[in-house]
DNA sequence: TCACGGTCCAACG
DNA sequence: CGTTGGACCGTGA
């Protein structure tokens, strides 16, 4: 297992890579653990080009696409794999809803089991659970704040209208 | 089994 | 519109 630093506007990450790709990324990273990669790997062809997407990403570069990075997944239950898998689709700047990913994948009514199996997403930005929201266009929750949803929303041009929702051409399904 | 969520819907006022 | 109570579903203990 390798892990290496990433700078950016929004602070340190630190990412986690395995042998089947990225296992995590963990924000507000303040640690000062050395850059470790090690020859031989995939890891030094793939790290720069991860780097240069995240601080594009941060600086508001519009329609960043993480989806050519591949990400280990072997480690979440069926359900939460297929959750993350397919919520990985939306487009940078668009949002769907819990109960419509729920829907999509065979299990409508299961839009507390989606939004559950979001919070346990160890990849936030690549695999873009920020861009799950309530099906009347508020924001909804977020296990590790809020503001970080907001945030990363507003930095994709999300706009919210005068009653705090976001608008139905944003939506690709309700 | 049971409780717990990043929800949803209908029924109020 | 805002609030409320109950129903739904996958996990982990």
């Amino acid at each position: 297992m390798y892990h290496f630093k990433i700078f950016t506007l929004w602070g340190n990450i630190l990412a986690v890579y395995g042998r089947r790709g990225i296992l995590s990324l963990h924000f507000d990273h303040t640690g000062e653990e050395e850059v470790k990669v090690k020859a031989g790997g995939s890891i030094e062809r793939i790290w720069p080009d991860l780097f240069t997407a995240l601080q594009n990403y941060f600086k508001g570069k519009r329609s960043i696409d993480f989806s050519r990075f591949s990400v280990d997944m072997k480690e979440y239950p069926p359900f939460t794999a297929r959750v993350l898998e397919h919520i990985r689709q939306i487009p940078y700047g668009r949002v769907c809803s819990y109960s419509a990913a729920a829907r999509a994948l065979g299990c409508s009514g299961g839009s507390r089991a989606v939004g559950r199996a979001l919070g346990r997403n160890r990849l936030p930005v690549i695999i873009p659970c920020h861009r799950v929201v309530n099906q009347d266009g508020c924001p909804g929750g977020f296990s590790s704040g809020l503001e970080k949803k907001l945030g990363l929303l507003t930095l994709e041009g999300v706009k919210f209208n005068e009653l705090g929702r976001i608008n139905d051409e944003v939506f690709i399904s309700r």
